[in-house]
DNA sequence: TATAATACTTGTATTATGCAAGTAAAATCA
DNA sequence: TGATTTTACTTGCATAATACAAGTATTATA
């Protein structure tokens, strides 16, 4: 098999500047973390601190400033669980959904225009492939342990 | 088609993280962004200090001075260029060619543990898929303009 | 020959990072 | 039950990464 390393190292290196150069919305510039963020805490059902941390490999206290930012920017809200009062519960602001459903139009779009230059088998192959690959590396115990979603 | 954004995200986070618990050789700590520069100094011709840098997408007085702490690693061996005194031409020392190599081989053995998952079939298109997505997004002109490789 | 452009380097300020050590709440143990 | 441990987070600190502005030296262009 050829060096599988260098043909994933180019594709992520690539999709890492798209998501990169995607984060301003409307004056408000986004990190790249931030961004990583706001789409974690839209994806995963009622999350806390650390169940985002640990999704992104962030150590929890780099996670715990980052998110205090956010809420600073009104995007993120910080809600104690009721069953537990150490735990936070994150969500989105209304502000927060906004910007965070704009990335995604964009980085959407981005990856349409991409995938224009295929044609209906090939998306489709990629498509499935990823799956594929996601669900491997979802398995693999190398690496990805922490993740979910 | 559905969400592709997020397929995508999921990937690259993976494979991240991958990268990032991969770089450590034998007591010799690398960050990411070293790693990164160590794989592309191996796999460009002679390159110079502006080629690399516009390749990972960082600012050229970032990569000046993470060049500098590689070269005093002993990684990294900077030349000047006969032809064009201003470039610096960017090669791997020895030891730097052994921790890149390194690297990679770690990097491989674990894709090869996410590929055991799949049957012979899905990984031939899985592979001949990642060709693809490379090929696209180096056409297409929304990102990945500067980056070659 | 004067001017502009290129390839870097250095100064400086801001931000990101994570370890250590802290608090508070919940779980476990004895 | 009361003592100990574990969990979820926060803050202090030191270090590293980041990029803009301004510099030097070299090459290209007018």
């Amino acid at each position: 098999m050829e060096n599988l390393r260098s043909l994933f190292q180019v594709m992520t290196r690539r999709f890492g500047l798209l998501n990169k150069n995607c984060c301003s919305v409307g004056g408000c510039d986004i990190s790249l973390i931030q961004s990583h963020i706001l789409y974690e805490i839209d994806n995963q059902h009622n999350p806390s601190m650390q169940q985002i941390a640990d999704t992104l490999g962030t150590d929890i206290t780099t996670f715990s400033r980052q998110v205090q930012s956010l809420v600073k920017m009104k995007l993120v809200k910080k809600t104690p669980d009721p069953a537990d009062k150490r735990i936070s519960i994150l969500s989105l602001t209304a502000e927060g959904k906004y910007i965070a459903g704009s990335i995604d139009q964009q980085m959407n779009s981005f990856l349409h225009e991409v995938f224009s230059q295929m044609n209906e088998f090939e998306k489709e192959t990629v498509i499935r492939s990823i799956h594929l690959l996601n669900n491997a590396m979802a398995k693999s115990s190398a690496c990805c342990k922490p993740i979910q979603g």
